[in-house]
DNA sequence: TATGAATGAGAGTTCATTCAT
DNA sequence: GATGAATGAACTCTCATTCAT
């Protein structure tokens, strides 16, 4: 709007569309660094146009969060629930969870944090996040009650609460990997949870 | 003539003063918002003060957020070095790490929040984090060489791992409390925690 | 999507009807603040079938102020024709022109207020206020030339002068009433009014 | 600021001077279509400049109709109180009040329409105006009472009354002539006031 | 060294209006 | 005829930053 029009490519007015674009502005730029003007630059489609379809800047990063966090969510369901074991389901579970060297995962891991950060001051938002982190929780519970059921698994405790540590082994050491010293490598920590994890499921060394 | 003159409290001419008062309005306001106007109604400092002390806007929050958790650190290095059973001091580890419910501890977990976000976008910040981190796990790994050594721990792989285990245990489960769905409370995922450290230490249950 | 669905009462398909809401909106909000979507919220009608009965913004603002004045001046007209003794159509006239205190009135004086602002800009509008003023003041006039007839009244100068000089004193103290301070309120205000228009109507104290 | 630098002249960071110049912009455009960016037009004062001196638009309407009701009155009053004759203090009043057929005298007309209007909706203002309209009843006022005292004035009720009739007969003559039919031009209606201010003054025809 | 004044550069938001159905 | 969708145009306001003292 500043003097050159906003031409370039074809408006594509389809919601989803338009929060994926936006997620890869945010994710690129900072989403606390979202403007219409980049999502109106990089669609195409006019600043107003998009105020009128998401409202406000505030609804917009909400929707681009909640949409972008579904999304991974559901990725990484159907990558656990196609195993059969539930060791190798944990395994899967960590591993995708954790290697975030290439681009995309990278893409995801940043999208996480800043959901993350969002929840913790957005209420609105937060609600959104209880459920997602109770689905989270549950993919993993669910495959840790079937390894005890199975007689693989010999855990102390709620299998909720072992669950929640499994999560936050990944979680924790995904943080590591990202924002922590080199020596901590996705490889290496993926190592090192996969260790933890056995011994937390009670599991003997490989 | 903005509208409000600022003034209110004595000016605080201290840096580390300032970099305190400048971190609550962070912490209330979120980072992406901590505005050189907000730090010098709080302080009492005129705007271009600020400006002449701290430079720009990203280095102001660099500085806030690297004061800041340094001084984390360093609280926390505190209490755990003081104990001398290796136990106990991952049990404060843990303990401080994870409750989060006065408000206190809910700034420091904000603050965490806040710097990794910035770190994971901000290369200087990186370099910064990255030592951060290492003395974080430091701390632990001391703790498990310890208690390896005297026989109380028995791990497996290196110990570096292990401490980096027990860091994400307590980084993802303080973020399950915080954005987390509220059956995960700080004293659930505090005994969840200390279970799965005694697993990963080798300990039996107590 | 702006953010509420503009729904709430009915659609009210009445030309008349729309006007009438319309004004409640400008009288309320200042008509220069009269938007086509503050209309659309009271009515229930859309904005766009708005447009398409009233035409342009500007449009809409002279039809409701027009119709308002009208409506006014009817009301008036029938309170102060309904008497036969030219004092008492006076003392109605003045009565009615300045008592503002319930809140009809002062709704009937801002819509004055705005008439007169817009007619001085509005060449379109100025046209019909002209006519306004005829109407208004030939209404007085008719009660002096009767009170002359009568022998009730002693005027100097042609009673159209006189009948301009009993309208400006009822408009100049209602504007003392309701922009005046307050030591100036409408029984005051009326009670002045009754007694220069006594003297410049020749008529002796009571 | 669309993509012409605005230049032109030479900044006039002279408050008043900036006021007065707002002052023109608004009579030519309505004070509701006063914008920051014509002022910074007219004055070559950039937007920003002025927002940082006046604060907000509306903060700027208002000083800029009361600075402009401010010193209408004081003209005023300055012509009137050179005057030594109670009447003709009076007669100059109402000269000056209603004759509007000069540019400079309806561009101070229509400041009060706005003025009026403004006050009659903003508080902050109205309370300004209570005491813009307790001081120009107050100059008539003193007119009367010295006028009474030299016995050259015969009036009824208090001579605060009387004031207010006077004010009001020039105030609503004013808008009959500035917004009525061209069949009240200011020299008649003058002519109606005199009159009207005799008989009211209890004073014999000349 | 420290600070008030001034300003440029956006960003969000509102709104009338156009257009296709 | 009536209406929802879409959009261009403006405008206000905030804020970091520069500059002169």
């Amino acid at each position: 709007m500043t003097d050159v029009k906003r031409k370039g490519r074809p408006p594509a007015h389809d919601r989803e569309e338009l929060l994926r674009q936006a997620r890869a502005v945010a994710v690129e730029r900072g989403f606390d660094a979202l403007r219409f003007g980049d999502v109106a630059d990089a669609t195409g489609v006019p600043v107003s146009s998009l105020q009128y379809a998401f409202g406000t800047r505030d609804d917009l990063v909400r929707e681009v969060l909640r949409a972008g966090v579904a999304e991974e969510l559901a990725r990484l369901r159907a990558a656990v629930e196609c195993e059969v074991d539930p060791w190798t389901r944990i395994e899967t579970f960590i591993r995708l969870g954790i290697s975030i060297d290439d681009d995309e995962r990278r893409e995801g891991w940043l999208l996480w944090m800043e959901y993350w950060r969002a929840a913790s001051r957005d209420s609105a938002l937060r609600e959104d996040s209880s459920g997602v982190a109770r689905g989270w929780r549950l993919l993993v519970r669910r495959a840790v009650d079937d390894g005890v059921t199975a007689g693989d698994f010999a855990i102390d405790g709620p299998s909720e609460e072992v669950a929640a540590s499994l999560v936050a082994l990944v979680d924790g050491l995904s943080l590591q990997v990202e924002v922590g010293d080199n020596r901590m490598r996705s490889a290496r920590a993926t190592r090192a949870a996969m260790r933890s994890a056995r011994k937390i499921l009670g599991m003997g060394s490989p």
